[in-house]
DNA sequence: AACATAATGTTGACATTGTCAACATATTTA
DNA sequence: TAAATATGTTGACAATGTCAACATTATGTT
């Protein structure tokens, strides 16, 4: 965590950030520019590039916050079910998608596309793999008591991580519209789909 | 070579399809500009207009053409694995994948969110529903032979979508890095990730 | 064939955008 | 206190999406 020390604005850093954030919510990914965050923040149309690159930066520092509450919405779900690894994956996935589907505009900015990273930010890698981590010791856990079966816990953690990605994929773009139209029904399919997971297809 | 005669240039809406795609695979989605588009087909920065309403509508027609080749790709698996709901459900995947992968900004033009669809523009909602529809049936299939146990079939095909779709997002954004380098290992881990989901993960 | 009309394409203009260079000011450091 | 560094502003530039006005070609009607 840097902290940048309050020069002229105090913090422009965090405060482009937030109004970058807003502004995404409000007009999307593609409808956001670099001087109307400026301009939201109450600086000149360059000020950002003393604390951003480019506007492909500011983007990622963007999606750091997204990525951010991720990390700590899973975390919640393991502190508020302890050893209970089937409903920890389950509860997990149903966070996942929550977040995405109430946030769209962000989710889109994490998984979307519209940003590259770069080589110097790596935190944003290194967030994604720790939730990823976290999804592994589920696993793990679930195979000790038996709950899961046995097997390369990465590729069974790497299995229910692309069912709900995809799944909040779907979601977030309204591509689910036909068979769950509000976000309560959304959520109750989605716990049926991670239970075919679990149980599997096969007859 | 059957030169449509037309107006002035020909087929240029076609012209201009096929030069924003082999745009959009060089410089990327975000890369790309209705100018240049115009100048790569060799036509005035605004012809373009007379073809498509704005720049979504262009990055719309695009994206047609990929699902276009999404759908006929899954046909053909039809087609090469007749009276076989098991395999076919499996090698859609891999095909689905694949294509994903070796035509990562097509995919990420498809699915990214960069374009909004239109109200006019349902062709790509239809073929995407087709696509799916061809899922329900391989499952409806399978249950018919006893392969896949009984249940809704959409939700189930809902579930191997989700599934194939999450892989292939993190595949072709290169989040799967670390666990499969090369193209064939993707292929090979998608194969072992789809067997969990017909198995099932719990023991 | 002649003419009217719609379809197609071009030129020029405008506001917006990302980014750079030069300059200005505030904070930290020596 | 003086130098160095960090932060912010102004002005400029090329690229971009889009519109209006104009030009040309194809199509249809008589």
């Amino acid at each position: 965590m840097t902290k940048t020390p309050a020069y002229h604005h105090g913090n422009l850093r965090q405060a482009l950030i937030e109004a970058g954030a807003q502004l995404i919510e409000k007009k999307g990914v593609s409808g956001i520019s670099l001087r109307e965050v400026a301009k939201q923040t109450g600086v000149s149309h360059t000020a950002p590039y003393r604390h951003f690159k480019d506007k492909n930066a500011l983007l990622a520092g963007i999606t750091e916050v997204g990525f951010a509450q991720l990390a700590g919405s899973l975390q919640q779900v393991m502190i508020d079910k302890p050893n209970a690894p089937g409903e920890q994956l389950i509860e997990s996935g149903v966070v996942y998608i929550r977040l995405a589907i109430q946030n769209k505009q962000m989710h889109n900015l994490m998984f979307g596309g519209a940003w590259k990273l770069s080589n110097d930010k790596e935190d944003i890698q290194q967030t994604s793999d720790a939730a990823f981590n976290a999804l592994v010791q589920i696993i793990e856990s679930g195979q000790q008591t038996g709950v899961f079966k046995k097997g390369d816990a990465r590729v069974l953690a790497l299995t229910a991580w692309s069912l709900v990605h995809g799944y909040a994929m779907l979601a977030s773009t309204g591509q689910l519209d036909h068979q769950a139209g509000s976000e309560q029904a959304i959520l109750e399919l989605a716990k049926t789909v991670e239970a075919h997971l679990i149980e599997g297809i096969e007859k």
